[in-house]
RNA sequence: GGGGGCGUAGCUCAAUUGGUUAGAGUCCCAGACUGUCGAUCUGGUUGUUGCGGGUUCGAGUCCCGUCGCUCCCGCCA
């Protein structure tokens, strides 16, 4: 037994160097993979930092012990270091000149069999994964994306602090707000018949730091929102940076997240990265380019309009479409001449099931235009639609008519398909926009009124000039999103903090005072006792790692995340609760009536 | 709530047009082997083909329903 050594480990599994042959070290991890040669058996002991090769020679008292090596049993080992001889270094491992000749072996944690192998990186079903997520954070990949989510979010505290913001921590028992997603209730022992709400963001407690004085917040902040599951966003809860500024303009708040996300992607990825600042869209620019307020400017394809084109044309679905208020977009796609007619009927295809009607298009090649529409067409309207376009030799064009909206929506759809189909979206590099100038209301059509269309809580840009003279849907809000790749980083606002502004931006929402103190009491009280002008925005934590650890699925950043249904497999959540604690909390459980299944009947009479 | 995809051994997959006893790799078990590093070699176990119906002489395969996972729509101030 040596003496004087740590119970465990001197080295970890990624330490030990040619310069530490002869010296005796003890290291404990995980068996990574076992090599028995019946004489000698080599294992790689693994833990969070590495790899280092063990071998055993069958001399030893505790090789005989042994019945059986099993892979992920949490072992240590004592003995010497020695070097490998030439032929047996392994480059691929920090530790390979080395490895470590046991002379004492304890098992600490021993392993059953594995649903899945952690050592080898093989598919396993998700559900499998979220069982085992002990198993699954194992492995390399899990591991590094968790790490780097940890080594991001230390940056950002530093970042953040560093710029002057203070980090502060708000309720999670909050109070339910009416707008917005679904809440998490959790009822209230003391007081029968309420509830806490878990918060969808500390947004009024952020708002209220900056009346209480505090100039500058931030928070890494739990979100919690009932809401269905996507791929870029797990449901139940979330995290978010959390910032808000007082005196700030928009511009302020670009600034600050221009430098915090210009240091912090440069840091942690090696993909290329447009320089601050930011390119800036208008909402109604993005819409009208991209049928998105979230566009991808990787992709170089947008709408453009050629309405005038079809004014009158002889092909009657499109001029159908004009003659009753509608229009006609059109997206020029490069260097597509040459691709077969299944490309072009499965994009109409994809078209259709986006809820267009049709879609037309049109083919330049080799001088000529190939297009089922272009016999409709006059030479004015085809060089009209060939000039708007830029189009050249080689090019192809695909037309969407119907109202605005509808081609808008349905363009959204095919821009971004059509730049996966071409192979126009590169993946190395991270392109960021504002979207700005957001609408302060829009009309409601099933409720057939004026609503917010964003929050709020945001400051139109007109202040109270805008509210009493224009007309609602004309006002537009100091109100911006920042989106990567496609990807809707954020939102935020320069806020209303003006009590007469925000009770007549509810007023023409339709609600009168008493439903902005009624709801909203808290805050439009503080207002009314001196409040800073003040914005802030608040970046998805989980969606930036997503995006800097490569990874197309928001669970793969997210150590123990729900699956699609907001179910915990591992841990079991939700569960049903013992009868005390209902009574305790003043709730009954009424569950919806089990469908009759009236076959299943007939089969048992 | 709606639509698409998938569901065969613990895991990854195969199985001709509906045709004999559902196969292979891996994992696991046993044995051999003193230099491997995805060790190798030999042998072996593993199945309600998600579940329930139906069509058929015959269903992993076709049809209907249902469940599970996933992607999308709705939803996400």
């Amino acid at each position: 037994m040596v003496k004087n050594m740590h119970r465990y480990r001197t080295h970890n599994c990624a330490q030990l160097r040619k310069e530490d042959v002869g010296s005796t070290v003890k290291i404990s991890g995980w068996i990574h993979s076992v090599r028995d040669h019946g004489g000698v058996i080599f294992i790689d002991l693994r833990d969070h930092f590495g790899i280092t090769q063990v071998v055993i020679d069958p001399q030893q008292d505790f090789y005989q012990e042994l019945e059986r090596w099993r892979v992920e049993t949490v072992a240590c080992f004592t003995g010497e270091v020695v070097a490998r001889i030439e032929e047996t270094v392994n480059n691929r491992l920090a530790t390979g000149e080395i490895e470590v000749a046991a002379t004492e072996m304890e098992i600490l944690g021993e392993a059953n069999v594995l649903p899945f192998q952690v050592a080898k990186e093989e598919q396993t079903p998700e559900h499998m994964r979220l069982k085992y997520r002990f198993l699954d954070l194992r492995r390399e990949r899990l591991h590094n994306n968790i790490l780097l989510r940890s080594q991001v979010i230390a940056e950002i505290r530093a970042k953040m602090t560093n710029m002057g913001f203070q980090e502060f921590q708000t309720p999670i028992l909050a109070a339910s707000s009416p707008e917005g997603a679904r809440d998490y209730l959790v009822p209230s022992r003391l007081h029968p018949g309420k509830f806490y709400a878990l918060p969808q963001a500390p947004q009024q407690f952020k708002q209220l730091l900056m009346v209480a004085g505090f100039d500058r917040y931030f928070q890494i902040a739990p979100c919690f929102r009932d809401e269905d599951a996507r791929a870029d966003r797990s449901p139940g809860e979330f995290y978010q940076l959390d910032v808000e500024m007082s005196f700030a303009t928009q511009d302020d708040v670009f600034a600050s997240m221009e430098d915090l996300l210009t240091h912090v992607v440069k840091k942690f990825s090696d993909k290329k990265m447009d320089e601050a600042p930011f390119v800036r869209i208008p909402y109604r620019e993005a819409m009208f380019k991209y049928g998105s307020d979230k566009p991808d400017l990787r992709n170089p394809l947008q709408m453009i309009d050629v309405t005038a084109a079809f004014d009158g044309s002889d092909f009657k679905a499109f001029a159908g479409v004009v003659k009753k208020g509608g229009v006609v977009r059109a997206i020029k796609v490069p260097n597509v001449a040459d691709r077969p007619r299944k490309f072009y009927d499965d994009m109409i295809k994809f078209a259709q099931e986006n809820g267009a009607k049709g879609m037309a298009y049109i083919i330049w090649k080799d001088g000529e235009v190939k297009s089922p529409i272009a016999k409709f067409m006059s030479d004015d309207a085809l060089a009209l639609c060939k000039k708007t376009g830029n189009v050249e030799d080689g090019d192809a064009m695909f037309f969407l008519a119907d109202k605005e909206k509808t081609v808008m929506n349905i363009g959204g759809h095919v821009i971004p398909e059509l730049g996966k189909r071409c192979d126009l979206i590169s993946n190395d590099e991270f392109k960021f926009c504002w979207i700005v100038d957001f609408p302060m209301f829009e009309f409601d059509e099933e409720a057939g009124k004026v609503e917010f269309s964003h929050n709020p809580f945001s400051m139109p840009q007109g202040g109270m000039d805008d509210l009493i003279n224009k007309d609602p849907l004309d006002i537009l809000a100091w109100q911006y999103d920042i989106v990567c790749n496609g990807i809707e980083l954020s939102s935020g606002a320069i806020r209303n903090h003006r009590p007469e502004i925000m009770y007549k931006a509810f007023e023409i929402a339709g609600y009168d005072a008493s439903v902005v103190d009624d709801k909203f009491g808290g805050m439009i009280n503080a207002f009314k006792h001196g409040a800073p002008p003040h914005g802030g925005i608040a970046p998805g934590v989980d969606r930036l790692v997503m995006l800097i650890a490569d990874e197309p699925n928001i669970r793969e950043v997210i150590a123990f995340p729900f699956n699609q249904q907001a179910q915990d497999l591992m841990m079991n959540a939700p569960s049903e609760v013992g009868l005390k604690q209902l009574e305790e909390l003043h709730i009954e459980v009424v569950l919806p009536p089990e469908e009759e299944d009236e076959d299943s009947e007939e089969q048992n009479a």
